[in-house]
RNA sequence: GGCCCGUUGGUCAAGGGGUUAAGACGACGCCCUUUCACGGCGUAAUCAUGGGUUCAAUUCCCGUACGGGUCACCA
């Protein structure tokens, strides 16, 4: 049995498209499952849509993620070039050769001929498709065209009736009426092969044994199937892998800033759970762990386990997945990610950072949501008095300023400002008063913060923010009720 | 429009002729906790629809609706 050998063929459009990334990790998946090789050709061919810079951008995405390639441009490999333009020169002769077996022919009409026909097909409803003026010109025709120098293409020629099965590896066969195909473009005017035929040559010469691919290529697959027939060449495994959809109907798309891996890095999420997400997006896993690392991804995947059905990005479960990666973290690989945001939002320098950072840890689901979290701490924000008020706390404007009157001079008199002494000075209070925690811990948060939500409690804020700002901040809030 | 593919709770989904139709996220409730979070325990679903086949269909077949894909000398 031949080696397994998959490739990921992206174009370089300096943006790496979360599904396209997705087809890579599953295509990745595949080959090393089996012990294969994973082959990275890049298809620069649409002069068009080139962009600077923008092979990096799939070199990068790619190697952080962990889909190292095998082969590729930039290491090279047994069957290169691993740049699709720099084989550019090689296709002609495939093209040529299936000329001379009748697989493909000579067509000789110019693009006015083709807009005319195209028109009058569209006008009087039906389908769209070449009309095989040149399907069956003659020897001498042809030479006589060719000697004079007319521009030509080269098509594929389809059997006119009858049908073609194809296999995918997920939906099974699928058979189509030869009628229904095109007689497709294979060479174009200029020499060049069109995208499809070069995608067939480029994976045969390749020795590609499994394309994973976008589901969008599931029409076009027949086609290739005559092609690879039409040379006699073994035809590779199919798996076709489902879009990623914003919603019910909208594909996630650049211009709402999350379809790409970029997008995401910047709003905050950690490689490791969006490739984690993404593996769960149109896959499911044969039992119930959901966290995987690549090598327990590459053991577990089975492509049973694919959807046929579009799957819609939900960035509540990412966050949630992203929660959990974050929350595994060690304390200093944790502190590395939210420094930059912890100092973003505090700039006094009478705070222990790693002190937030340990009190963040549980709590942050994302990265860039940290500032707005700890915003308090520089300066108490602005806040409404009904924030005292909470039903299960059973705490109301008129207690919570009794209650900060009574903490007071309790944290006034608190010498050592340590967690501990405050603990036990206001839980002495507590005791004293015969209340329930919450009636003098409540208000002491809210004066502390003006916030309900914070990472840690009274105690942790009181000794977050020092005893002098402390007492300031309760002062204010006794200003504030009275 | 033709052709191809799909449709299980708000989302990702398991399952696949007879089941209490898994699990996760989200929501809600409770417990734990000095609040939030974390953790723990719960609650919520006539499997798009109409017909078959069958003793029995969410599972098989056909139709309908809905959704997606594709119909270039673009990749």
């Amino acid at each position: 049995m031949n080696k397994v050998r998959t490739r990921f063929a992206p174009s370089p459009t300096g943006y790496m498209h979360i599904g396209n990334l997705r087809t890579a990790l599953f295509t990745y998946i595949i080959a090393k499952k089996n012990g294969g090789d994973f082959i990275l050709r890049i298809e620069d061919t649409d002069q068009g849509r080139l962009v600077e810079g923008a092979t990096d951008v799939i070199y990068e995405t790619l190697r952080d993620c962990g889909l190292n390639w095998d082969e590729g441009p930039d290491i090279g490999g047994p069957v290169g070039p691993y740049v699709q333009s720099e084989r550019m020169g090689m296709f002609k002769k495939y093209a040529l050769d299936l000329v001379e077996k009748g697989e493909a022919y000579y067509c000789f009409c110019n693009k006015e001929r083709l807009d005319e026909v195209r028109a009058i097909q569209e006008a009087s409803g039906i389908m769209p498709m070449y009309d095989r003026h040149c399907r069956d010109l003659s020897k001498e025709e042809i030479e006589e065209k060719l000697n004079a120098g007319v521009p030509y293409i080269i098509r594929q020629r389809v059997p006119k009736d009858g049908t073609i099965t194809f296999h995918d590896e997920l939906y099974g066969d699928i058979t189509v009426e030869c009628s229904t195909l095109d007689d497709q473009v294979l060479i174009k005017t200029d020499g060049m092969p069109t995208y499809n035929f070069a995608n067939v040559v480029d994976d045969h010469l390749m020795g590609i044994t499994h394309v994973v691919r976008g589901n969008e290529y599931l029409s076009s697959s027949p086609k290739y199937n005559l092609l690879y027939n039409a040379f006699g060449w073994e035809v590779p495994k199919y798996i076709h892998v489902e879009h990623i959809m914003k919603d019910k109907q909208h594909k996630l798309s650049k211009r709402d800033g999350d379809a790409s891996y970029q997008d995401l890095m910047e709003k905050g999420y950690l490689t490791e759970a969006v490739i984690n997400y993404i593996a769960l997006l149109g896959w499911a896993p044969k039992g119930e762990q959901e966290i995987f690392t690549m090598d327990e991804l590459i053991e577990e995947f089975d492509i049973n386990g694919l959807s046929k059905s579009p799957a819609i990005f939900d960035s509540a479960k990412l966050r949630a997945i992203n929660g959990e990666y974050i929350r595994k973290l060690p304390l200093d690989e944790y502190a590395g990610y939210a420094m930059p945001y912890i100092k973003q939002a505090i700039k006094r320098e009478d705070i222990d950072l790693m002190e937030i950072a340990e009190l963040l840890q549980p709590r942050t689901e994302l990265f860039t949501e940290i500032p707005e979290q700890i915003d308090f701490i520089d300066s108490l924000p602005e806040y409404d008095n009904a924030l005292y008020c909470h039903k299960k706390m059973k705490t109301n404007e008129e207690n919570s300023l009794t209650s900060l009157k009574e903490i007071l001079p309790v944290l006034e008199a608190v010498e050592d400002w340590t967690k501990d002494n405050i603990h036990t000075a206001l839980f002495e209070l507590i005791a004293k008063l015969e209340v329930k925690n919450g009636i003098i811990l409540w208000p002491l948060r809210v004066a502390a913060s003006g916030k309900a939500f914070t990472p840690g409690g009274g105690i942790e804020l009181c000794v977050i923010l020092g005893k002098d700002d402390t007492i300031a901040r309760i002062k204010k809030g006794i200003e504030k009720l009275s």
